[in-house]
DNA sequence: TGATACTTGTTATTCAACAAGCATATATGT
DNA sequence: ACATATATGCTTGTTGAATAACAAGTATCA
């Protein structure tokens, strides 16, 4: 395709002496390592697993066509290294929010953070839904590994209906778990829907719908919030 | 595979000469197509559309390996006939409810009929909403058609949005397009996690959530629906 | 000199797409 | 009515392209 050399951040002095700089192997490894899952996520989250070759990753990612299938050795190897790689870095954009949040507070939070992305980011989330699509259509245990990272989600946003319960910000009436699978459920689909071609979605109406929704549902004292 | 021969209903004199029953060309080609059509919903509904071959299409119908590929002359020309077809069979399955309904009690009836399907139904929902995924990620039209059947579904609920705004039983304040979105992508999304491996959803406990939900979201006086 | 990272060569398989032939139905002529 | 011809539906044969997986070679580092 289009793919030129990797543009590697060489150095200055490797410049100055016109040879690459002098990397361990570790090094080396590591940031093929790296390389190749963005790539991979890239691909993914443009054409679908299936759509992706590992000779594709492999050249995006600056190196040779082979590179992919000798470092993870199979196809379903590197997805189970690409969820890994998408949850953890979800996992990290969960924890590192501006300032704690919690119980109700945190489920809108989530909403807003998931449905406020700029397109920059939205790669990860792309990519990992188009997985998960492809995933229940598949025999082996791929799909084993999709759903473990989809239960961590649901964890999270059940602890919180539990804290927001406890605290006295959510109704005790509502089940965690059937919340927590409607609210992830709600944002995945309305992705899903902006996805497809055409789509005249605004998504910032949406958004503040569904949270307006989430606090006249889930709210104990659903006027407190509807300010915000 | 396990393929055998295709169980013709023969017609009594028929089975008596030992011969196939006469039949039109035209009610060959008919009857054909629709099995074609529903051996590659099933498939797709099983392994998606690009775990699907033509051959295991024909194969399945009943007929031989090539005769998808000759009938329909290509596999995006076959998506197209196959997301029409699932199209219609669900308009119909709208339109034929038990009773008219209208607003609000129209949106809350086509979630009731979404979540509460048996088994049986759900090839024809499973494979849409994977063909939808996998659409996403192609550069080819076959995504615009999708998108038109996807169109045709937020339609109906925004219709009976305004229906119900009309009639008094909805808050005026809602916006019937992000309303209709977040309904849709909610069913699609719990639906998707129904799918996934090891899935322990409770679809009872969310169908009756997402209702709640809606009624306090929407309804401009919960009350009176809540009691349902 | 040996180990580790990466590349290039190769193979076997899968599968869409088409072409040429066989089977069944319909039209035409007697 | 029957026979023959033509059209339409369906099957089998084949090909070329794509690509996952591996093997053997080259480059880089210890």
């Amino acid at each position: 395709m289009k793919t030129e050399a990797p543009p590697l951040p060489a150095s200055p002095d490797a410049a100055l002496r016109q040879v690459a700089p002098r990397r361990t192997q570790i090094e080396r490894r590591t940031e093929a390592e790296a390389r190749l899952l963005a790539a991979a996520r890239e691909i993914v989250a443009r054409k679908g697993w299936v759509g992706m070759t590992l000779a594709e990753v492999g050249e995006t990612a600056g190196y040779s066509r082979g590179l992919a299938a000798h470092h993870f050795g199979s196809k379903p190897s590197l997805l189970r290294a690409l969820a890994s790689h998408i949850n953890d870095n979800f996992m990290r954009e969960l924890d590192g929010g501006p300032q704690r949040r919690d119980g109700l507070d945190a489920l809108l939070g989530f909403v807003q953070t998931y449905l406020g992305r700029s397109d920059e980011r939205w790669t990860n989330t792309r990519a990992l839904l188009l997985l998960m699509a492809e995933a229940s259509t598949d025999d082996s245990e791929t799909g084993e590994h999709l759903a473990i990272y989809n239960q961590r989600v649901l964890g999270f946003l059940e602890q919180h209906f539990h804290a927001g319960i406890a605290n006295g910000d959510i109704r005790s009436d509502i089940d965690p778990a059937s919340g927590a699978t409607v609210i992830v459920g709600a944002l995945r689909g309305v992705l899903m829907q902006k996805l497809l071609k055409n789509s005249s979605i605004n998504l910032d109406a949406v958004k503040k719908e569904l949270l307006s929704m989430m606090i006249r549902s889930f709210a104990r004292k659903p006027a407190k919030w509807l300010t915000h």
